[in-house]
DNA sequence: TTGTGGCCAGACAGGTCGGTCTACTTTGCT
DNA sequence: AGCAAAGTAGACCGACCTGTCTGGCCACAA
């Protein structure tokens, strides 16, 4: 009866530690879909902030900077994708070659999920193109990931050149992942694991 | 597409259309230049202006806004490029695969030179994402074309699949402009020609 | 000489940007 | 209960944004 009309009773976080995530997961997890839909530059703090329903000051005392939530979210990113991947490669059964074919299945998935809107790793790097800035770093640090997650593969292989192998793969993902984006091609990872097929053959 | 103001009206004199050309070039080659350098929301209208030495009307006039003048841009280079290419093309030797091996090693050529910042194209397309917006246009119509060019001469090769393969050559090609640019690495073109010549080989 | 029209510099307008600050309310731990 | 930390709204800042407009300069034709 008493009851103010205000209260939801908002559900009390339960882990005491979880609550300093509330907001700033709220915070991540908005910037990563608007920045994905509209580019860094083109979304501005107070739009942000009013879609995540988080007032200035938190932001500022979460992560000091636009560029600094950009670097974060970008990390987070690349923290869920390297486990997303790396638990699908688990799993992966199939020839010799399961394992390198299932990362080009695991990234069809990705680009043909409905909250794709291209890499935000190349668009970070595209937007912030100086060495010294951070989300270029995390980029690169993630590209370079990828690359060495690769190779790795490809040596337990027994792949005469792994290095090499795993560039040319690199390759092929990151075009996918580009004709994804700019072509509207929900193909264009099938045609890189079946060019993936072939190169593995070769080798 | 270039100026030819003559026959339908009385019009400016010689020598005021070639002075209005002078500052339009000048204007096109300073906007790629630092939009290539910085992206196109980090460069404002003024650092520009300042920079080809050219007035704001005169941008006004001659492009009406700044996403005409980007989308200008695109269109001249898109135009430079494939006169580039198809000239390099037509002298190319070497067996069969020769026309298409060429590409990669024209894209080689383009990714060293110092004037490379990435492809333009790319961060058209992540900087204006939306479908309706020209600079995007003009980035979707250029890579078309890259793949039409690959495909045709897959087809000149008589390959069992022409689109299939030159699918997957593009995606050599757009991932070696991506790494070129990311990680910093000149070999990236290279490791993409061999991968072709691999691919071309099984096809 | 005088007139004309293209181009100039730069002031201006109206908004938005990232970021700071204050003063207040909620929340959770002890 | 009491307190400190975390979060809130929103005013405020100076810088910068794209785009418009004014007034004058200068080359050239009659």
């Amino acid at each position: 009866m008493s009851e103010r009309a205000t209260t939801t009773k908002p559900s009390p976080a339960r882990t005491s530690s979880a609550k300093v995530s509330a907001k700033r997961e709220a915070l991540l997890s908005t910037a990563e879909e608007l920045f994905a839909r509209q580019g860094y530059r083109a979304v501005g703090i107070d739009t942000l902030l009013a879609e995540a329903g988080v007032a200035k000051m938190t932001l500022y005392k979460q992560f000091g900077s636009k560029e600094e939530l950009i670097t974060a979210v970008l990390e987070r990113l690349a923290g869920e994708i390297t486990s997303s991947l790396t638990a699908r490669l688990a799993t992966a059964t199939g020839g010799s070659h399961g394992r390198i074919l299932a990362v080009f299945d695991w990234l069809a998935d990705w680009v043909r999920s409905p909250a794709f809107h291209g890499c935000l790793f190349i668009k970070a790097a595209s937007e912030y193109p100086e060495s010294g800035e951070r989300p270029r770093q995390a980029a690169e640090a993630f590209k370079a990931g990828c690359r060495e997650l690769l190779e790795e593969q490809c040596r337990e292989l027994g792949i005469a050149d792994p290095e090499r192998l795993a560039r040319q793969l690199h390759l092929l993902l990151e075009g996918a992942l580009v004709l994804s984006f700019l072509e509207r091609d929900p193909q264009a990872a099938t045609h890189a694991r079946d060019a993936a097929a072939v190169l593995l053959a070769a080798a």
